[in-house]
DNA sequence: TCAATAAATTAGCCTTACCTAAAAATATTT
DNA sequence: AAATATTTTTAGGTAAGGCTAATTTATTGA
């Protein structure tokens, strides 16, 4: 049976986007309030929504166990992801957009509708397993990889990880990782921690040794 | 001063790209009607989003003169067009897509709003001057080349031209095109046209005379 | 347990961008 | 110039997807 995945309106995208994302991180109940929250819109739009939703078996809802996506709803929500993360790769290393500027237009292009559009995109950016901001790929078949980036100040002593995004996008902060040499992908082995300042004594690409503060390493998003 | 340009809505684009290609093939006055047949709406609906353009200053509308961009609004729909033909091109170079598939995606892709995005994608692209149909594509500043496309049936014999797109996507004639190894770009010199069929002898990319039928040769569009 | 508070829902409106049907204005023919 | 046809415009309506205000239902905590 082929369940073709119907067009939804650019609304309904969001909302399943947003409730797959609340489903994420937390094991909670996933309410009206939360969802209108995370749109920036009001409860009551949202509960004539789910009800659409609900007709059209994108979710299921029940007041005692909130929101849930069905297979179908979360199946095109994970193709919203994939698209999203792919085009802020896209924008990252082909059009050379700043960490700060993919997540918006990437907000755009995620509903943009073709059946081949993802899988072309994923093939000419070399199958992307992490976007700019460290988040894995949904892939074709609308898997997930585990997110494993922490900050490198979390990073174990003698360990070296890759940089996969940054927490902070001011200027100031995005300059000095020009200066140091640190992009997308960069290795940073972790010597040593100092307990005094928690400043961190890194080595960047096997290079010499320098040492960050606390709130640089705090700044600084990294697969191990 | 800076006439900075404000987000249209998709439906407000659309108009205002109709209007501009409307106004460009012919010199006729540009009427709700000619605006409905091509949106393939009411034009009672156009009268409507008239009115709301016009407060806009986006056009100027006179019953006896029909309706005309304003500079403003022939701005925004050059950018349009410019961001439309720049994705096209990047459909069907990088994501592999055939000519035929690209325009539908690009409707789509052309409303994505940023202000670096054309000029980074013209960029990228490496500042491409016609899209995979042959039509010109707008510079940053909104000047459009001319367009010297022609079918190869018209090409003066002892000329040489060069592929810019097709007027027929069949598979069959595709298919023909890729035996013949003719694609985007490739140059071809037309050797001699027979009176007879109309029929015309050609060689590709300087190798040996082949002959095509007057149905190949009108369905080839070609830049002199 | 029962008030107090918070969340969910309903009811009624708004805007956008369409629609149809009818009326008004223009064009075209004869 | 009148009659006919065509266009344009007006008037009133619809579906999406928001909104506020009021009501109902749950939750909490005293």
């Amino acid at each position: 049976m082929t369940t073709a995945i119907h067009i939804q309106t650019l609304s309904e995208e969001n909302y399943l986007k947003v409730i797959y994302h609340l489903g994420k991180d937390a094991k909670v109940k996933i309410s009206p309030t939360a969802i209108a929250d995370a749109l920036n819109n009001n409860p009551a739009s949202v509960v004539d929504m789910l009800k659409k939703l609900v007709d059209k078996k994108l979710i299921q809802y029940e007041k005692s166990k909130g929101v849930r996506l069905t297979e179908k709803g979360k199946k095109i929500a994970l193709l919203i992801i994939r698209k999203h993360r792919l085009w802020e790769v896209f924008l990252l290393e082909k059009l050379e957009y700043s960490w700060d500027e993919v997540h918006e237009i990437a907000e755009q292009l995620e509903h943009i509708h073709n059946p081949q559009l993802a899988d072309r995109l994923d093939k000419f950016l070399g199958f992307p397993q992490y976007d700019p901001h460290g988040d894995p790929i949904p892939s074709a078949s609308g898997e997930m990889a585990d997110i494993y980036k922490t900050i490198l100040s979390e990073v174990t002593e003698g360990k070296t990880c890759q940089v996969v995004g940054v927490k902070d996008t001011s200027s100031s902060f995005l300059q000095y990782l020009k200066k140091l040499d640190i992009g997308i992908g960069t290795k940073i082995t972790l010597i040593e921690k100092i307990p005094f300042d928690n400043s961190v004594i890194v080595s960047v690409k096997n290079g010499p040794n320098t040492t960050v503060s606390k709130l640089f390493a705090d700044s600084l998003l990294v697969h191990e």
